[in-house]
DNA sequence: GGCCAACGATAACATTTGTTATCAAATACA
DNA sequence: TGTATTTGATAACAAATGTTATCGTTGGCC
């Protein structure tokens, strides 16, 4: 899992080992929530096999806003930074196997290697990947038609349309599922 | 203008007034462009008198991002920061009088006074106010109907209502001046 | 293998929202 | 002051989207 990291940069076998050890593997089944709403966000998470969903609750109607997958990892950012009760929901959706570090111990981390900025930054930025995606998507709520949404996610996470029930993607796509249904079987047919 | 920051830290007059040298006012009329689509944003400007307009082209109409008023600062901020062209227009609507400094000079400025960091983070603190708002904003056209939406303009920024013109408005929630109004009378009689 | 739950498609109907057009009121400005 | 422009309301119609219900398919699980 971390052996992307290994050897890139001079950290030696004990410190390396003493990281990794902070690290917990824990395999889990569909629909296992890894983070509570209003919970504080202590743990992330890394996806080594699976798929993840982070959602809240709007009015009883789930609302996802972001999907996960191998290699990334996850938490309730805000929550995870600033200690405030998580507005969201983390959930797997397929059986996953799963690491995850507690916020104390990488903030320890992260003090130790800030001899490394190299490391340290690609850490962090690794850690906060899909934040820039987020806005992204927020946007084109704003700018995009629900059509251009989907054919946006089919270009751009393929993974989604392929691994994720269609239920999820209309929920992250702020439609119906009734609308979903139509909208793909209008661009079959129509092209 | 720049009174509420002068006697609250140890800076001597000379250099008060090289700072404030640094700062251009000007008078413009209803409809002025201080930052065009494309252009790579090198002002932050701060709005003495007046009222401005934040917003981008989509597919010919226009969408608007965001409000400013009096005593907010206003850039491109992607733009300003990173010197990406602006993806969005900046433009006033009413008869403002406005303030601007060049990156530049603000640059110099916050690395003159590293030595006062409360002064140098209330002033950033300052210049990123609003990008909070923002925020919330986008997460609102997930979450929320334009009713609701409207709702909470009303109530979170009543000069919105007040001062700005009400196509400008139903742009920013992201629906026709038509169902505005009929959201407006809707309220009206049924409530 | 059989059953139950989850998933997805579709139809019928309701509601929301957009579009176009028209008119009245307010405002700017020559 | 008078006229043109901007602004806002409303009606009529069209398009988009939601809701509810039904049905067939798939897949997990005992």
């Amino acid at each position: 899992m971390f052996d992307q990291f290994r050897n890139k940069f001079p950290i030696d076998d004990e410190r390396w080992s003493s990281y990794i050890k902070c690290f917990n593997r824990i395999e889990i089944p569909t629909k296992t929530v890894l983070l509570e709403e209003g919970e504080i966000s202590k743990k992330l998470f890394i996806i080594e096999k699976g798929c993840i969903r982070v959602w809240f609750n709007n009015n009883g109607k789930d609302l996802t806003t972001q999907f996960f997958f191998e290699n990334q990892s996850v938490a309730s950012i805000e929550s995870f930074m600033k200690k405030f009760p998580s507005p969201v929901v983390i959930e797997t959706i397929e059986p996953s196997i799963i690491w995850w570090i507690h916020k104390d111990d990488l903030d320890k981390i992260l003090e130790e290697i800030k001899e490394i900025p190299e490391l340290r930054d690609r850490l962090i930025n690794m850690l906060f990947e899909r934040t820039f995606d987020y806005m992204k998507h927020f946007v084109s709520f704003i700018k995009d038609s629900p059509i251009q949404r989907y054919l946006n996610l089919i270009k751009e996470r393929p993974q989604v349309i392929q691994r994720v029930p269609q239920h999820y993607i209309a929920s992250y796509l702020g439609i119906s599922t009734v609308h979903l249904s139509r909208i793909k079987s209008k661009l079959v047919h129509n092209k």
